[in-house]
DNA sequence: CTTGGGACTGCAAAGGGTTGCAGCGACACT
DNA sequence: AGTGTCGCTGCAACCCTTTGCAGTCCCAAG
């Protein structure tokens, strides 16, 4: 009512009791006496008493606040991941603070350096740095990695590997043998990981696969690879994502080249957007809102056990729609 | 270097001097002379010594933090107003909470109390609560709203009042006279502001504009309101928002409902979908990222001048792209 | 009646900074 | 020499809460 909002000090003031009492009967209930309980928590009402958390945060060394990076906040494949961890994260009373860094990998030190003093765990979506940064920065504050395995720090990640072989299986099963890769970014491991497993993947099944790359993860760098994929020779091509992918059947529309039915086409992450698009692309999908909660969870279990559990591997799988087809020679 | 995070006693000790020395080379260095700066910034530098916000945040009361308070992170519309938010806000060396209401308006409530505490400002982006609890809310933490005018309060919104209307002249100039609008959620003061202009433009064009809603503002709402949509006989819609007129695309496509040969459809938001579908949405677009810019600035400027320009107008425009045509009849 | 223990509660230090105030030396001016 | 000012630094209180420790009261057991 006073506007200046009140502190503990005021309740206990108001209520009879010592400032300690007030505190106990929020952070330890049981060790106060119901009726005293209760006349705090009435007079703590009337007072609109909150909990300041930043003097909690200080002499608890724990501020209830997560961080959350990301390299691109509208790429359409962190959404549902913020959206599932902002949510788990509340449902166990923490916040999320969420930051971009606009893929650029010395932002994420940056960011992760200027948010560690002020929660208690970072998750580092998709990190572009160097494992060495990463080990040195799990140091500073905890940290779970989501989309990358590092040696011995707890981490989230697709299996991407097993996608893209289902990716190229799916294609080389339609008659395809040139085969094209559309990259993308350095530094990432999700793109280590794809290219390695459709590498062995087309070689397992005799068929060429051409890498092309890097790119930025984006439509517009999808778009402007097309040049780049005809000139393969291709007749199949995965790219490293969804937008990439839909970047390129833009450019294919464009030129006059229809898909499936003189290039198939598939992406990886199976985002809303990929069914509703012309073709619907055939894709690979990841359960992204499942890597957000499973990295918070990992990130607030105890220290002891966030040891023995060190990695979460989210199965994939391929979504076949209309963007493949048959090989037309 | 030790595992525990150097304090500005560390600091002090260090380097001679005394805490509230070290205190100043961060907060006032001008107010200490060079020579000992550059030696506790040094020290500073090899300890790898940080300020602590939290508390800091507790001596000054303000934590330099935001929060940012959306119905739907996973929403389209959000994400790039989010990330130039945060991108805004870092680069006043603030950081950003984003919490998720899912269109809930009690949850909207509980969010502002839980971050008041927190945060210099909380950032209320399309609320759907009530204007009177605004104004309570508004009296435990400095408040802009998104997508609304509230008296007094600091607001940005988007002048989809014009755009509706541009929408309805558009289609009115096709020769549509039967319209209809496919309402948005309750609570929404965009959806009103649409209604009342669509519904004005159209009396003053001698049209008929049949309401429908209110619904979610989903591409599944969109859908869903497919049959009804065509109840109404009219030859042209207006929707609520993109995600919605997608939805609605979708299903008239299910159904063999050719788009804009038979039935015309227009968007608001112009999200970045809108260009990728088939076919191209015509639709209002709505500078979404300026918008989060120019929240963060309103809520980080003084009081006083905070007060003289509570509102900011953020101009919208008509896309005219694929999804419009002449009347068939 | 003593002793022990349990249930509460109060006391005071601690956590890491900021900031008003005062002290101090150097210098300029009268 | 005395006075005033300026630039810099130290002192110590303060921000709000948590928590180890100790004290009080009461009751049950011996």
């Amino acid at each position: 009512m006073t506007g200046v909002p009140a502190t503990i000090r005021d309740v206990a003031r108001a209520s009879g009791v010592h400032v300690s009492t007030v505190s106990r009967t929020f952070s330890a209930p049981h060790l106060v006496n119901p009726d005293t309980r209760s006349r705090v928590l009435s007079t703590a009402e009337s007072l609109g008493y909150r909990p300041n958390r930043a003097a909690r945060a200080l002499i608890t060394g724990r501020t209830h606040n997560i961080g959350l990076i990301v390299a691109d906040i509208a790429n359409p494949f962190f959404p549902p991941l913020i959206k599932a961890a902002e949510s788990q994260a509340r449902q166990r009373d923490y916040h999320l603070f969420v930051a971009d860094t606009n893929e650029d990998p010395v932002m994420e030190e940056q960011l992760v350096q200027a948010l560690a003093k002020q929660v208690d765990g970072v998750l580092l979506c998709s990190p572009r740095m160097s494992n060495d940064l990463i080990e040195k920065l799990r140091r500073e504050v905890p940290l779970v990695v989501v989309n990358r395995a590092v040696d011995g720090l707890p981490a989230v990640v697709m299996d991407v590997a097993n996608g893209a072989r289902a990716a190229i299986e799916h294609l080389v099963g339609l008659g395809h043998r040139d085969l094209a890769l559309l990259g993308g970014p350095r530094g990432s491991w999700t793109n280590r990981e794809i290219r390695r497993s459709a590498t062995a993947a087309a070689k397992a099944a005799g068929a060429s696969l051409t890498v092309l790359g890097p790119h930025q993860p984006t439509e517009a760098a999808g778009a402007a690879a097309c040049d780049a994929v005809r000139a393969t020779g291709a007749t199949a091509v995965l790219a490293y994502n969804d937008l990439m992918a839909i970047g390129l059947l833009q450019a294919l529309h464009d030129r006059g080249v229809s898909v499936p039915a003189e290039l198939s086409v598939v992406g990886i992450d199976d985002i809303s957007l990929s069914r509703l698009i012309r073709p619907k692309l055939t894709t690979v999908s990841t359960p992204t809102a499942a890597a957000g909660r499973a990295a918070v969870d990992m990130l607030l279990q105890h220290d002891d056990e966030r040891r023995t559990n060190a990695l979460v591997t989210l199965q994939t799988e391929l979504i076949v729609r209309e963007s493949t087809g048959p090989n037309p020679h």
